[in-house]
This record gives structure tokens, sequence and C-alpha cells, in this order.
DNA sequence: TTATTTGCAAATCGTTTGCACGACT
DNA sequence: AGTCGTGCAAACGATTTGCAAATAA
């Protein structure tokens, strides 16, 4: 549970021979207090604002997210057709089930599913990346055999 | 081998009570020439154009996609980054390992993928569609730990 | 000071939609 | 004739980019 916190991110930054401007600071706070959240840049920035109390353009959380994910220390997922989440690397690291009906994201460990997957791909020499992109389903309420949709 | 044909796809719209015209017809014979490519909508369109030489909308495309699907008969995948690809609906019906950094896609059996993935999801109440959504990864050429690209 | 960041606005890409005209059936 | 499909243009959501002004170092 002893996560990364705000400070640890604004620190890594300046490690990093980065610049920590207000906006930065907002959005290191927003990530590491997003817990298990799933939050796209859009939820950042609407977090980002309410905290700092300031206008914070769209284009700077994108182009933050881009500086802390070179740096390391965030991943963004692609969760299907909307947009892409954003959350903390961490100790926590877990691919993610999405069910396509109502969008909702469950965590799976990251060993389960790779065991599972990398047996099949291994036969066609592929190495599954499923960190940086969820698998998508159905969840259990959602599990009718109906035609799948869009 | 045995496919679908052009001929096959135009009856089915005819049958469906949909309207058999000019820019359908292209689209049928992209198609089902297309066998084992992965089209996106634009490329679709480009061939489509090419071979009624004429020109059709891209928008056309598009509903065209989607009325073909919704009788049943193409089916569209999303390829991770990108646009989405369409193909046919047959007998070879597969998943797709599609490698992050070259692009290229590889057909899995259905049967292998699901099999695999069905029993972790199962844990989680999860009906993975890994039809409608492909499997991201790395071919064996780019099976390198650097970094993940987007 | 001076290289980074920012905000703003405009551009991008893939896709969807409103609308009036044209063409299957 | 009447409905359905088309092209056109504009709107869309998510993301990226150019540029000049603002600011952390």
């Amino acid at each position: 549970m002893a996560h990364v916190s705000a400070g640890d991110l604004i620190e890594a930054l300046r490690t990093a021979g980065l610049r920590v401007t207000a906006p930065r600071k907002a959005i290191c706070e927003v990530l590491a207090d997003a817990h298990d959240d799933h939050l796209s840049a859009v939820d950042l920035h609407t977090r980002a604002e309410a905290f700092s109390g300031k206008k914070i353009d769209q284009s700077t959380i994108y182009r933050t997210i881009d500086a802390l994910e070179t740096a390391g220390h965030v991943q963004h997922v692609h969760l299907g057709h909307g947009p892409a989440i954003v959350h903390l690397k961490g100790a926590t690291d877990h691919h993610h089930l999405v069910c396509e009906v109502c969008g909702r994201a469950v965590d799976v460990p990251f060993a389960e599913v790779t065991d599972a997957i990398s047996g099949v791909a291994a036969a066609y020499e592929f190495l599954v990346d499923s960190v940086h992109f969820a698998l998508i389903g159905r969840c259990r309420s959602h599990e009718t055999n109906g035609e799948l949709t869009r």
C-alpha cells in the first residue's frame, strides 16, 4: 500500500532535470491520489484544475503525462473505444479486463494474464503486451450472447 | 478456400432488404477480394474507388461497413492505435496478434486464444472478446526489452 | 539569463452525422 | 412513388502541434 506519493513524483521530475511547475504539481497530486481509479486525460485535467484552483490547459495535461511516462513513472493504457487511461507505474502492475458494455475495468494481477496468453502467443513468436492494451470483453452482468455492440 | 464471393455479399444485401448500389457493389468486390489483408476503412475506400472508377465518399464506406456488419457478413476489429480494420466473417474466424512496433498482424485460430484467456477471465467473471479487439504485443523481431513505444 | 513550460488556437486523425438530392425497387 | 442511399460539408472526440509569452532554474 505504501505507494508513490505526490512528493515522490515531484522529486522524480526534478531528478529528471524537468521543471517543477504549478500544473505539474497538481497533476502529480491527482495521480498520487487516484489510487485505483482509471483516469483519462480529461479526468486528470478536471481534477488537476480542481486541485490547483487555476486553469490548466488540456495540452499541458498531455504533455505532462508524456513527460512522466518518459521518466518512467506513469503509463497509459488503451481500454478499448474511449480515451486512454493513465496510472502510476508501481508494484501493483496489472492488466485490465474492460467490459465493452458498461466500460468498467477490472484489474487482474500481471502474472495471471501473462501466463495464460504467453503460451499461445509464443507459438506465433509473439510477446503479448496487455499492460499497454486492455483485454476487452464483458463482465458478468453483460455476458449475453447477443450481437456485440460497438 | 471456397470463401464468400462478391456475388454472395451482394446477394446477401438484397436478401436483407438493402439496396444494391454501385458503391456497395464495389465495396463487396474489394472485400471479397481482400483475402487475408487487414483493410482499414480508408484502404477500403481507396480500393473501392479504384475498382469502380468513380468517386465514393468516405462516409459511404463507413455506412456500408455498418450495413454489412449488421447483416452479419463483415466485422471490424480494433488493432490498437490506428484505425479499425474490416474483414469478412467466415469459416476462418480468428483473433489478431498485433505487433505494436511494426504494426503487422498475425492471425491466430479462434479456439487457441479463447481457451487460454477464458480461464483467467472466468475467475473474474469476464468473457473476453478478442475477436473484436486484438491482442497487442511484439513480434519476434521486435521482442526487445526496451521501453515500450507509443 | 535562458532554456523549459505554458496557454491558446489551430491542426490532426478516424469516424459520425445532418441534410437535400438522386437513385434503387 | 416512395424509401433508402448518396455526396457534401460540417461536427465529433481524443490527441498533437506551432508559436509567442511566461517562468523555473
